[in-house]
DNA sequence: ACTATAAATGACTGATTAGTCATATACAAA
DNA sequence: TTTGTATATGACTAATCAGTCATTTATAGT
C-alpha cells in the first residue's frame, strides 16, 4: 500500500499522478510501462515516485485497484438493485451491456487497463487477475443465480462457467462495437 | 522477409531459432520480449540474427507468420472440407472447438503466440493484428454464409459480427478450459 | 595452396530502465 | 530565529536493451 507520504498530498496532485499513470499502464503492461516516462510526464522526480510507493509493482496493483473501484461504482450507480427486481434475465443483460459500452466510452483508460491487466498479468500478478476478474463476477454471478432457481434459464450448466461465457461475450461485443464505430449496435445485439 | 543466409541456413538450425523464439514471444508482447534472451538461449551470437532479420519486428512477424501457418495446416487436417456437407452448423462448430482444443494442447506456445499478438499489437503492428484474426475467418465465414443461405440461421444478423462472436466464444471456452483443466468440457460445452 | 565469397562473432554504442540515496528545500513549532 | 520533521530532488548505479560493424572463421572453387 502506498506510504503516509501519499496520502498527505493534495488531492488534486494525487488525481494528477494517477491520471499520468492510467495513461501509461492504460498503453502498456506492467514490464514494458516506463515509471521515466510517467515522472517525465507529471513534471516531478523520480524519487518522489518512491517516496509514495516501495516500487513498480505496488503502482501498478494500486492503481489497477483504483480504476476498478471507479468503474464498479459507476457500474452499481447504473444498475441500482432495482433493475434486477424488474425484467427477464436478457433485458438485464441487454442492459448491462449498454451500461459496459458507455463505461468504455467515459473510461477507456480504465476499461482497457483492467482488461489487459486481467489477460496479461499471467505469470506473477495473480493480484491483478484477481482484480480484474472480480469485476465481471460483481453481479453477473446474482443475476445467473436468480435466473437458474426461478427456472428461466437450464440448471444444468455449471453457473460459473456460464458467467464465465456471459462476461466474455459482453466485453468482446463492446470490444467490438468500439473497434466498428460505425456498426450500427442494434444490429449487434440480438440477444 | 528473412534474408538468404536464413534460407541457406540447415533446416534443423531454422527450427532451433524458431523454437526458441516462439517460446520468448509466447510469453511476452514484442515491447518486452528480448532478443539479447533468445540469442543466449539459442547459443548464437546477436550478431547472426541481424544476419538473418533487418531488425525486431521482422523476426517477431516472421515467427507469427510461422506459428499461424502451423496451425491453420493444422485445423485444415482436422477439419476436411468434406465435414462441411454434413450435419448442421451446431454440430460442425462443436468439432471446431474440439479441434481448437487439440491444437491449444498440442502448440500451446503457437496458440498462445497468436491470441497475444492479435491482441496487444494495438498501436503499431497492424500486420499482426491482421495475421491473428485471419485464423479465425479461415472457415468461420463460409460456414455462416452457408448457414445463412439455407436459413438455418437468421440473415438479420450482420455475418461479420457474427464471425466475430463465434470466434471469441470459440476462444474463450477454449482458454477457459485451458485454465480451468478440471472442468468436464461436457459440462462446459452446450450449443 | 591461393582466392573469393559467405557466415559467425562479440565487443561496442547510445539509449533506457528500476531503483537508491545523500542532499536540499519547505514548513511548522518553539 | 532556530530547530526538527516531512517532502522533493536529481545525479548516480548497475543492468538491460536493440542494433552496428570490423574482424574472424568457414566453405568452396581454382
Amino acid at each position: 500500500m502506498p506510504s503516509d507520504t501519499w496520502w498527505n498530498l493534495e488531492l488534486p496532485k494525487r488525481q494528477f499522478i494517477i491520471d499520468a499513470c492510467l495513461t501509461e499502464f492504460a498503453a502498456h503492461n506492467i514490464e514494458s510501462a516506463s515509471l521515466s516516462t510517467i515522472v517525465k510526464e507529471i513534471g516531478i522526480a523520480k524519487g518522489s515516485m518512491y517516496q509514495y510507493f516501495t516500487d513498480k509493482e505496488e503502482l501498478y496493483l494500486y492503481i489497477l485497484k483504483y480504476a476498478h473501484d471507479q468503474l464498479v461504482t459507476q457500474l452499481r450507480n447504473r444498475m441500482p438493485v432495482a433493475v434486477f427486481a424488474q425484467g427477464d434475465m436478457f433485458s438485464i443483460l441487454r442492459q448491462y451491456l449498454y451500461v459496459m459500452l458507455d463505461l468504455q466510452k467515459l473510461y477507456p483508460r480504465e476499461y482497457i487497463f483492467i482488461q489487459r491487466a486481467t489477460r496479461d498479468s499471467g505469470s506473477q500478478l495473480t493480484a491483478a487477475k484477481a482484480i480484474g476478474t472480480q469485476m465481471q463476477s460483481t453481479f453477473v454471478e446474482d443475476l445467473i443465480q436468480t435466473a437458474i432457481t426461478d427456472r428461466s434459464i437450464r440448471d444444468d450448466i455449471a453457473s460459473e462457467v456460464l458467467e464465465f461465457l456471459v462476461h466474455t461475450i459482453i466485453s468482446a461485443t463492446s470490444e467490438y462495437l468500439y473497434d466498428h464505430p460505425t456498426a450500427d449496435s442494434t444490429n449487434v445485439i440480438h440477444f
